[in-house]
DNA sequence: ATATCAAATTGTAATTAATACAATTTAATA
DNA sequence: TATTAAATTGTATTAATTACAATTTGATAT
């Protein structure tokens, strides 16, 4: 669903005051789910809504994963990362072009670990490498570099 | 082992200059299996070694890391943790004490990764949740709390 | 042993992500 | 439509990390 009407009724379904800015953030994280930074979702919005504050970014971004409708990733060192998916998954993070690609298996080891005798309410699995992408581009040398 | 002389032999098998500042920092590493933050063990060092810098931490961990001898994790939000060992593990948060706990299992996923064409070269698994220290305290109720 | 030189250390300053906070505005309710 | 608690804004601050120039030091060859 991608109608405006979705992002209010998550909101109201959370008994989150519904504003604008947070419609506008769930809307870009919805049809952006290449796990933006805080710096660029702000960037991105504030052009069609240049009186925006990053304070309410960071703010309305807290509100949201704190009621379970977005969730974050350390998968980079040095900033957070958000994702409107909430359904488990795991991230690969190609080191060479940067993308973080979604990974939709399960995680066996939760079972493991809850055996041990620890409560387990979050999994995150952060694989880095060289993308398929990337791999096959080196692979055929001078191949992708044309593109006058 | 634990003898100086083991450190030094790491840091001469890796072509690193052997200062003392690493030497420190290694075996501090190899004593505090706890995934200090680079603070922590600036602070530490600094009580026996007053001149130390900050900047020789973070440069230190850099070329350690940089050479396989340590590792990183993301598993806290604002801070860089780091790890002596480099085989294979995954990790435990506890959201209540805060400690990060070793978990030595394996990880089935590597391989259906591969399978869809991206080279694997790390792995990080984090889990978050309540140890079972924690959970424990919280069922027998006011237990441990008398110290006196 | 000593001189040499690249590399490491140090201290300060700068950068960057994130948070704190006070003033203003606004969404929800009566 | 008035009320009020909560949200937004903008600025200032914190905290982790990086940049950089000056000094010191470890390794090597003499």
């Amino acid at each position: 669903m991608s109608t405006l009407d979705h992002y209010v009724e998550i909101l109201k379904k959370g008994n989150i005051k519904v504003t604008q800015q947070r419609i506008d953030i769930l809307k870009y994280l919805d049809s952006h789910l290449s796990h933006p930074t805080a710096e660029e979702i702000f960037l991105s919005l504030k052009k069609t809504h240049p009186a925006l504050s990053k304070t309410t970014v960071y703010n309305s971004l807290d509100v949201l994963r704190k009621h379970g409708i977005i969730t974050t990733l350390t998968i980079t060192e040095n900033e957070l990362r958000y994702d409107f998916k909430t359904k488990m998954h795991h991230h690969f993070l190609c080191k060479k072009c940067g993308q973080i690609i979604d990974i939709d298996i399960s995680c066996p080891n939760i079972e493991k670990i809850s055996k041990f005798g620890h409560r387990v309410d979050e999994v995150h699995g952060y694989f880095k490498g060289i993308c398929k992408n990337c791999l096959d581009q080196g692979r055929g040398k001078n191949k992708s570099q044309s593109l006058t």
